[in-house]
RNA sequence: GCGAGAGUGGCGGAAUUGGCAGACGCACCAGACUUAGGAUCUGGCACCUCACGGUAUAGGAGUUCAAGUCUCCUCUCUCGCACCA
């Protein structure tokens, strides 16, 4: 590697040295303060992508900039390696989902490695190891002790693709987050985390997390939903028990005129007369058949069935009809909603399609409302009216009243409810962590005994591909005995939901080789919260939320004491290239192997950082790689063209510089204060880039002025090179290196910049003329304003603008414009 | 429908606090070096105009000495939510 730059040497010479010194291992460290830094661990899913890159990228430059600001960066990386792919190619390959994901893995970290990134290795950790997923069966154990983990029958969501049942989060526009199949409903016997538990602080802390993106947070609000309304008791003609429902509209219980019960409610049955039997039986069937998503498209038509029994409205006493709606919702509320047709869409939709009867309890102001003629249901807020005591009050104001009435009355109350509904987590896969559950037929569900720990994932398992998990076709692995008892019994043969073990990997890095419990408390103390974490925006109400729940859940069970596992939050964009996100079946992924081979990896970096600030899509362009490599070319040409005459060069003396040193001074001085203020404070990688390459555009016609000029020109390459290292570390420390530098740049400071140098001697002062631009001239530093305003308008240009016209007002901006109000 | 964000040259993008719109890069054009150029270097490059100058930040109004930036209306796009009672 001599003159000509050679990525190919410099990265692999940087790399080793990195790798053999350990220089990114870190331990607590208390005389630093300490920065947890950390990218969305990859599923090896055999090799990375552009995302990867982007993502990796975009964290390196954070990591180095942080080290040589003299954090201690914790920087881990591991592997989140259970899953359904390992498993469907293990099928197809006849292979083994261990010796598949192992192999991936592999792969994966050689090319992670071979784009340099500054991660702590010895912290590595794939889900998939025993050791990792032990303690991950025993935060189960420690759930269930306090019923935080339970086991119900209930509908599921199906992935008959995938052969295993998805949590609401994993169903997106009805089909499975991983394959897109079409989900349907299933009941099934399902393990569930209660994450409802959560809900209330979940949902508190979206306002107390300020280094989140506010739309993360919106999208977590709106998923777990808390809606602030009234339970309510309807008393059920010819039965003691009363229907409850809920709703955040009791100001219009006056108007309610029948009841919409969800098909699955559990009366639905009992309440049908014999001569509706027929009906209701037909219709509760022919929903079940229905998916949820069809059921719950907006454009789905309102259905319903007369179940041939009334209610009373608790405040009218007017017979209500109870009908079964196919729009209402058994896992919402309690399952059942008073119909007011006057004052929601729905009921009104329904209540035409069924003629029922109409009743306007709130009036708009201005206008008088007719139900004989509305044409939809009005609900906004208005006066009430046909409501008793409370006509003539503003509806809002009548909500708590009402409220508090229902609730003396002892008809209702006042309740909280939430759309969010708990995590199902159990799968019906192979390749997962094990439910350590055993079922006795006399002591019933018995938790594995912690001494039992791990309930080790059996790798001699035959892969048909069909009749479901191998793991309940295994005998050896089904048939145990009853810890309690000892009796024959039956283990479980479900694995836990793969999102359990990204919900707790950034507590694990901070003590990956813990031998004795789940997490080193003083440890994850220590580097807990995540001072960054960054990932795609994809897993908003995915990872993001299981996240959070665990460390609460963690946290209550005496683990660790952050509230929060991640401070800040950066989601980064797609990488899209020729308009479309990067995909196969497109045909235009670009290989970061092949990208390597013909740039090498700094320069991958370089582009994908400069091409776009990280939180926007990044659109790929084969031209501007070849730009970004022509910059590094440049930077390296550069430094060697100068390196004979910098080599023994000191510093410069300041007393002695000629106008053009001091201009070259500035130029460099003031791209480290930019540079430094992109990265510190707003992550614009893109426009870092960008003075650095102004810099150089300066830097590299300079020409030789006195005798301090090699002085000036070190000092500015020497710089040059620090402000790009954190972009492009390979071919920085080599320049580095090759200037004379035996300390490498991964232990050297980020520089301060020189606050005199950086001063302008001259400024360039714009002159308007009505806000027009007409002249611009240059004043010396510190000139006074009526001085300034004089000279502009004595300018010879100014004169024509301003001959035979007034000036009204010279407004004067201090070093930047001047602008003369004329008329 | 509701909520959030965005709309700037041929393209990716800059403009951080209301103060030169288009930094930086790509593409393109011209020139230099060259047997050659898909290497390198120099210069040009929003639009209209020979020029003086004029017009431009989705469109329209407004505030201001001054608006890409602030206010109001309209349009378009992206994302999220969406029969949630």
């Amino acid at each position: 590697m001599e003159h000509k730059y050679s990525p190919k040497d410099v990265e692999q010479k940087w790399q080793a040295i990195w790798d053999e010194q350990k220089t990114f291992k870190v331990s607590v460290n208390k005389d630093k303060p300490k920065y947890y830094l950390l990218e969305m661990f990859p599923y090896p899913s055999g090799r990375i992508h552009m995302g990867h890159v982007r993502n990796y990228s975009i964290g390196d430059v954070i990591g180095r900039f942080k080290r040589m600001r003299g954090f201690n960066v914790m920087h881990p990386m591991g592997w989140d390696a259970f899953g359904m792919p390992a498993e469907n190619a293990a099928i197809q390959n006849k292979s083994h989902p261990a010796t598949w994901t192992y192999e991936n893995i592999a792969y994966m970290r050689n090319q992670i490695k071979k784009m340099g990134f500054s991660y702590d290795w010895d912290r590595e950790l794939a889900t998939c190891d025993i050791d990792y997923y032990r303690w991950e069966q025993k935060i189960f154990l420690e759930m269930f002790a306090k019923g935080l983990a339970y086991k119900k029958t209930s509908y599921v969501n199906w992935c008959p693709k995938c052969e295993t049942v998805l949590a609401n989060e994993q169903v997106e526009d009805g089909g499975c987050w991983r394959c897109d199949t079409d989900v349907n409903q299933k009941e099934l016997d399902q393990w569930f985390f209660r994450i409802t538990d959560y809900a209330e602080e979940l949902l508190e802390n979206t306002y107390k997390l300020p280094g989140w993106p506010e739309r993360v947070l919106v999208m977590q609000r709106n998923w777990i939903g808390k809606s602030f309304g009234c339970e309510i008791d309807f008393p059920v003609k010819n039965s003691a028990e009363p229907i409850r429902v809920f709703t955040t509209r009791q100001d219009t219980v006056f108007g309610a005129t029948f009841m919409s019960l969800a098909p699955e409610h559990p009366r639905a049955l009992e309440l049908a007369t014999p001569d509706h039997k027929d009906e209701v039986v037909a219709f509760i069937d022919k929903i079940r058949k229905t998916d949820r998503i069809k059921r719950t498209a907006d454009d789905f038509e309102k259905e319903g069935v007369f179940t041939g029994s009334y209610c009373n409205n608790p405040v009218t006493g007017a017979l209500m009809p109870i009908f079964l709606a196919n729009f209402v919702l058994m896992d919402y509320g309690t399952g059942a909603v008073m119909a007011v047709p006057t004052h929601d869409q729905r009921d009104f939709e329904f209540a035409k399609k069924y003629d029922l009867p109409l009743k306007v309890v709130i009036q708009p102001s201005g206008v008088t409302l007719d139900p004989l003629v509305m044409s939809e249901a009005y609900t906004e807020a208005g006066i009430m009216a046909n409501s008793g005591q409370f006509d003539g009050l503003q509806s809002n104001d009548a909500k708590e009243a009402i409220a508090d009435f229902l609730q003396a009355q002892g008809q209702g109350a006042k309740t909280v409810n939430f759309r969010l509904r708990d995590w199902g987590i159990s799968r019906q896969r192979y390749w997962g962590n094990p439910i350590p559950v055993i079922y006795c037929d006399i002591c019933g569900v018995v938790p594995v005994p912690e001494q039992d720990l791990p309930v080790v994932l059996p790798k001699d398992v035959a892969f048909s591909g069909e009749g479901g998990s191998p793991l309940a076709q295994m005998e050896s692995f089904v048939s145990c005995t009853c810890p309690l008892c000892g009796m024959v019994a039956r283990r479980e043969t479900d694995t836990m939901d793969t999102f359990v073990q990204s919900s707790w990997y950034f507590l694990r890095y901070c003590c990956p080789d813990f031998k004795d419990g789940i997490l080193d408390r003083e440890s994850a103390d220590h580097w807990m919260s995540v001072d960054q974490y960054i990932g795609g925006i994809e897993h908003a109400v995915l990872h993001l939320l299981y996240a959070r729940f665990f460390t609460k859940v963690l946290r209550d069970l005496g683990h660790t004491s952050a509230d929060e596992p991640f401070t800040n939050l950066l989601t980064q964009g797609m990488v899209i290239k020729d308009g479309a996100k990067m995909s196969k079946s497109k045909g235009n992924v670009v290989d970061p192997d092949a990208l390597i081979t013909k740039y090498g990896a700094d320069t991958a970096r370089l582009f994908s950082l400069f091409a776009a600030p990280p939180e926007k899509d990044l659109d790929w362009n084969d031209q501007g790689v070849e730009g970004s490599f022509r910059f590094l070319n440049r930077i390296w040409k550069l430094v060697h063209d100068r390196l004979t005459m910098i080599q023994n060069a000191g510093l410069p003396d300041l007393d002695l510089l000629t106008a053009e040193e001091r201009n070259l001074r500035r130029s460099v001085h003031k791209t480290i204060r930019k540079v430094t203020e992109d990265l510190e404070e707003r992550f614009h990688f893109n426009t870092a880039i960008a003075s650095v390459m102004e810099l150089l555009n300066i830097l590299q016609p300079a020409e030789y002025s006195s005798a301090q000029f090699p002085a000036v020109m070190k000092e500015a390459l020497q710089n040059v090179i620090i402000l790009i290292s954190p972009f492009v570390p390979h071919m920085a420390e080599e320049l580095w290196q090759r200037l004379g530098n035996f300390t490498p740049l991964t232990q050297t400071a980020w520089p301060d910049y020189d606050q005199s140098a950086v001063i302008d001697e001259e400024l360039l002062v714009v002159v308007q003329v009505n806000g027009k631009l007409r002249s611009k001239i240059t004043v010396a530093a510190g000139t006074g304003e009526e001085e300034v305003k004089a000279l502009a308008l004595a300018d010879e240009k100014i004169a024509q603008f301003i001959l035979g016209m007034t000036v009204r007002k010279v407004i004067c901006v201090q070093g930047k414009l001047v602008n003369i109000v004329v008329g």
